[in-house]
DNA sequence: ATTGTAAACTAACAGTTGTTAGTTTGATTA
DNA sequence: TAATCAAACTAACAACTGTTAGTTTACAAT
């Protein structure tokens, strides 16, 4: 068992090349030029273009399921579920960025049970994060402004993250969690 | 002169369909069929499927710097400029989401000098955004959290509302306007 | 009636796509 | 030394890509 094999290696070029071009203008060559090899012989490796796109999405997306179903079911407050589900997705965002950016922009190119089995797990996780947000209201933790405009102001920043942290200039992670958590609850004004 | 002539039904439609899978997965016959014609045809109104792209994405970039030269070179208050770049984005998302969609996710495949055309507008706004904000920290408008941070969590809010806020249940446009400057400016908290 | 023209068509092209089949390489193991 | 096997290779395929050339259609203007 080695420590990182040949389709680990293959998963994480991909997903650096699908982020930067995205899946569908990525070759099979391309890949296989990125890893010094002939495109046939990625077949050694994987089955074919669409499983390295269904391992680089689903994997991340579970991971986004299974914490959000430890959250809603803790007994924390609202603000410290919103709280938890940020530090989250800072997580994966430094982590795997690479890969996060393939499961927002291609996630559309999955097939058949794969989409279906993504889209109900993103369904679910807005879902979850609107009853959170919904009990935040009914408590007077969180201000009475439409549910939608909440969450997705929260989840649109969160989503997006990948694409701006590395450019901003010496921004510590802990700057970052720190001011994230501050700016969306409290805003800025 | 035409209402809509069939050049402009062309952009409308290649829109609708690079929001839905992206400019590469998009093929020629795939345009021409949801306007009921065939590929070669299209080539009677377009020069090239890139310059499809263009038109769509050039339109609208321009469209945002212009908006933002108008507010930087005002005398209103931080916040207030801020409150006018939220409403811009609202304007150009219930106006024309298509084309948003793909300026957001296809300017990639912008090539040349369109490309360093459209990095430029979009540095220069991402800096003019940056330059409202730092005046608004200094007057002490603004919370003095970090700029990026704060650019950002709003700029990625307005960016990809296209996204969700057709999916909301009986969002009336004048609630989406009220409750996203509220929770942008105040947060939620 | 004839002409002009916008906008459709058919047919084909050269290049690219994901993928398969069969083969070679080179290191490890029996 | 011989055998094994993962992982590379070459060569090729059928389908699809954007695009061009040349032709037909149908309506408007002369």
């Amino acid at each position: 068992m080695k420590i990182t094999d040949r389709k680990t290696e293959i998963i994480n070029i991909s997903a650096k090349l699908f982020k930067e071009k995205g899946y569908s203008a990525v070759t099979m060559r391309d890949i296989a030029q990125a890893m010094d090899i002939k495109a046939a012989s990625l077949y050694n490796h994987i089955k074919s273009k669409q499983e390295i796109l269904v391992l680089i999405i689903i994997e991340i997306a579970e991971e986004f399921t299974n914490t959000m179903n430890d959250v809603i079911h803790s007994n924390e407050s609202a603000i410290k579920k919103i709280e938890r589900i940020i530090q989250l997705h800072i997580d994966i965002t430094l982590r795997d960025s690479n890969a996060l950016a393939c499961l927002n922009n291609d996630w559309m190119h999955l097939t058949d049970s794969d989409l279906e089995y993504f889209i109900k797990m993103r369904n679910d996780y807005e879902d979850n994060f609107r009853i959170i947000v919904k009990k935040g209201i009914q408590d007077g933790e969180i201000q009475n402004h439409n549910q939608d405009v909440i969450i997705f102001s929260i989840l649109s920043t969160l989503r997006t993250m990948y694409i701006w942290y590395k450019k901003t200039n010496q921004l510590s992670e802990k700057t970052l969690r720190n001011n994230m958590t501050k700016v969306l609850l409290n805003g800025i004004a």
